[in-house]
DNA sequence: TATGTTTGTTAGTGATAACTAACATTTTAA
DNA sequence: TTAAAATGTTAGTTATCACTAACAAACATA
């Protein structure tokens, strides 16, 4: 039962903070949402930044991005860059609670924020950039500067994840798709005739 | 006197929030940084959210896109866009406080949120759109979904002004005007050859 | 059944922080 | 100079909340 009660802390924990952040969620409401006892949850995760630590270990899990790149590319570049994009989205929305949380803590737990923008830039941009310069030398991709244009292409869908994320129906989670397909588009081919 | 006390206690609050957001930031710790006392503060504001409010009068500034899209287009594409992109940045710097508590507070003022993302996509998507329309019936951009390709590149712009807010030197300021150069180019004529 | 493990209950501590009250001091302006 | 307005000081109230202690109840398993 042990078990089973600590996902059901951290489930409760992390539907709270989803919605209203770490600090304005007090552990009884967690305590309540979860079924359980507010001592049960201490005995569990000693203090409550303990259950922060627990959810952070839980969801944010660091992809192989490197693998992916590694093994799933086509060299079609519309289908790989909307492959890359949804894996992208996959990635930040198993974040999206960390994400929110680190923006809001941003004064007490810098090192938080890390954990999203390392991923988010350095990893992924480098493999993105190093795809974009073997395009490059296949003489599919203008020979511009990667980085820059992964950048770009990150710098995109980061704004479509965070626009999705804070406002509640700004534009519909199903819209995703075509979002993503005019994007790849207009990327690759630009908007003038 | 007063009027500047009232200044410096905004001052104040504006700089400690946006490093740290409302919740965590003592009304003492306000005082101290305007040089003020505690109950200064709450003469002039009455409340802690007093201050809040006045931060948001004061900031939120809703600059009239309209007016610049009647006066200041010069239908060099190239051009426009990248001074659309440098003016809404220069907007949602103005917001950067107001931005951040937004998502800090949107359990407690969800009304915050949509003086963002209403100025920023509801207004100037539409303008932007209309400003699409038009060039594509001079036969210079694709016949594609304006709204979507205004979604697009406002998107992007947003994108960045997050990840320049919430990251103190993810990449620096001054790379502005080079991601820009870079976007617009993607934007307009495409990444492949 | 017996025993250890997990959970519940209750009452309380200590820290923080918003906000108030009352009075003293300084500053401003006529 | 003098009165009013603005600010400072201090001491305290109240509420919230993380966290603890001690004991009781439920539960699991051997």
């Amino acid at each position: 039962m042990t078990n089973k009660t600590r996902e059901r802390i951290l489930h409760a924990a992390s539907t709270l903070m989803e919605a209203r952040g770490y600090n304005q969620v007090p552990v009884k409401e967690i305590a309540e949402l979860a079924g359980v006892s507010e001592m049960t949850i201490f005995r569990h995760f000693e203090t409550k930044m303990g259950i922060l630590e627990a959810l952070i270990q839980q969801q944010s899990y660091i992809p192989y991005f490197e693998h992916y790149f590694q093994t799933s590319l086509t060299f079609d570049v519309k289908k790989d860059l909307t492959d890359i994009a949804h894996q992208y989205l996959l990635y930040m929305n198993q974040n999206k609670v960390i994400f929110l949380i680190s923006i809001q803590e941003r004064g007490n737990l810098p090192e938080l924020s890390n954990l999203i923008t390392e991923a988010n830039t350095n990893q992924l941009q480098s493999l993105l950039a190093s795809y974009f310069d073997q395009l490059i030398e296949k003489g599919i991709l203008k020979p511009f500067h990667s980085e820059s244009q992964a950048l770009i292409f990150l710098t995109t869908m980061f704004g479509y994840f965070v626009t999705t994320t804070i406002s509640i129906n700004h534009f519909l989670q199903d819209q995703q798709k075509m979002f993503i397909e005019n994007y790849v588009e207009t990327f690759l081919y630009g908007a003038t005739m």
